[in-house]
DNA sequence: AAACGGACCAACCGCTCACAG
DNA sequence: ACTGTGAGCGGTTGGTCCGTT
């Protein structure tokens, strides 16, 4: 909509935060809580856009967030999750409490993608590479009868039998269109694609997948509860591989505010969490003020703080915000 | 010790969606 | 119905660190 970047604005850094700028931007929103991020910045004496702010305070400010490595049962479930849904880090990031989109993204991007690659399985399919190998070079050889060899002309669209690799090729079909449903079904077929497009998501996971769990949306408290039983024991086979599996997952920097040496330090801050009255697993949020709960999504911490903040700082908040 | 390359991760960018006017 | 704006999301980039040569 021809909208302009945030840093397009003149004056507003780009770049790593400072710990004066976390400090800034951490005291107004406890204080405040959040309502307009567009409006944070000015409030809060930021020379920053608002969707920065808000990136930063997601991805490292908020005070509920767990730092440090993945837990195994974290790293299963990421994968178990994102066998289900794909690249929707944020709905995987829903059922890891603790955990950001970010942050899960690139655990995944940097390590699990190879962990798995390196078990022979492929990340985005999540199914063994030979069996791909052997199920394609099957379907191949199903699907090339002599008689189709023999045709001349146009094969029949409209059977998708009649059509053979070579022949997707020559039309320019990706091939890996030739895996999984696809070719149950009348390839041709505009309402077909538009009916496959909306049972299979880009990266070609059905909803099917979901178990009943997720697609109840439950929060998952217990990580067993959600079929880890049939998922290979990555456990055992890297220990038994003498693989570590948190080698990938510690954090080198740590990202620990203590670490920062700054004026800003996280433990010393841990009594601002009690403010909150904040639990993930349990989800207790204390008293939601409807209307100022933007997202009451466990995953959303928009409108929490205030929900939990002494009345004369929701006051405030009102005020601060009313004063746009 | 210096150069190089890979790994990691914070942050940015561009897009879509929802909603208000 | 249309338009503008803000929020949220996923992909990508760039800086930093660390191990290797």
């Amino acid at each position: 909509m021809g909208r302009h970047s945030c840093s397009v604005k003149q004056k507003l850094r780009k770049g790593l935060w400072s710990p004066e700028e976390d400090e800034k931007l951490h005291t107004f929103i406890t204080r405040f809580g959040v309502g307009c991020w567009s409006s944070v910045p000015k409030l809060a004496g930021l020379q920053r856009c608002g969707k920065s702010c808000r990136l930063r305070w997601i991805n490292y400010l908020r005070p509920d967030l767990k730092r440090g490595m993945f837990s195994q049962e974290e790293e299963d479930l990421i994968i178990t999750l994102h066998k289900a849904l794909g690249n929707r880090w944020a709905q995987i990031a829903t059922q890891l409490p603790g955990r950001t989109d970010n942050e899960i993204k690139n655990f995944w991007n940097s390590c699990l993608k190879k962990k798995l690659t390196k078990q022979g399985i492929d990340p985005n399919t999540h199914m063994p590479v030979p069996e791909i190998e052997v199920k394609k070079e099957k379907e191949y050889a199903d699907s090339v009868s002599p008689q189709i060899l023999q045709t001349k002309g146009l094969p029949n669209l409209w059977n998708s039998t009649d059509i053979d690799h070579q022949d997707y090729h020559l039309m320019q079909i990706p091939i890996q269109s030739l895996n999984g449903n696809l070719f149950a079904k009348q390839v041709y077929d505009p309402l077909f694609l538009s009916e496959f497009q909306t049972s299979i998501d880009s990266n070609g996971y059905s909803p099917n997948f979901l178990s009943q769990d997720l697609i109840q949306g439950s929060p998952i408290v217990n990580p067993n509860s959600y079929g880890f039983n049939s998922m290979p024991n990555l456990t055992t086979f890297d220990r038994q591989n003498n693989t570590d599996y948190s080698e990938c997952s510690s954090s080198r920097n740590n990202n620990n505010m203590v670490e920062n040496g700054s004026t800003f330090c996280w433990e010393a801050e841990n009594k601002l969490e009690s403010m909150f009255q904040f639990q993930f697993s349990g989800i207790q949020i204390e008293e939601t003020k409807p209307g100022l709960m933007q997202n009451q999504n466990s995953g959303d911490f928009c409108g929490y703080q205030m929900g939990s903040l002494p009345q004369e700082l929701i006051g405030g908040n009102l005020d601060v915000f009313h004063e746009m």
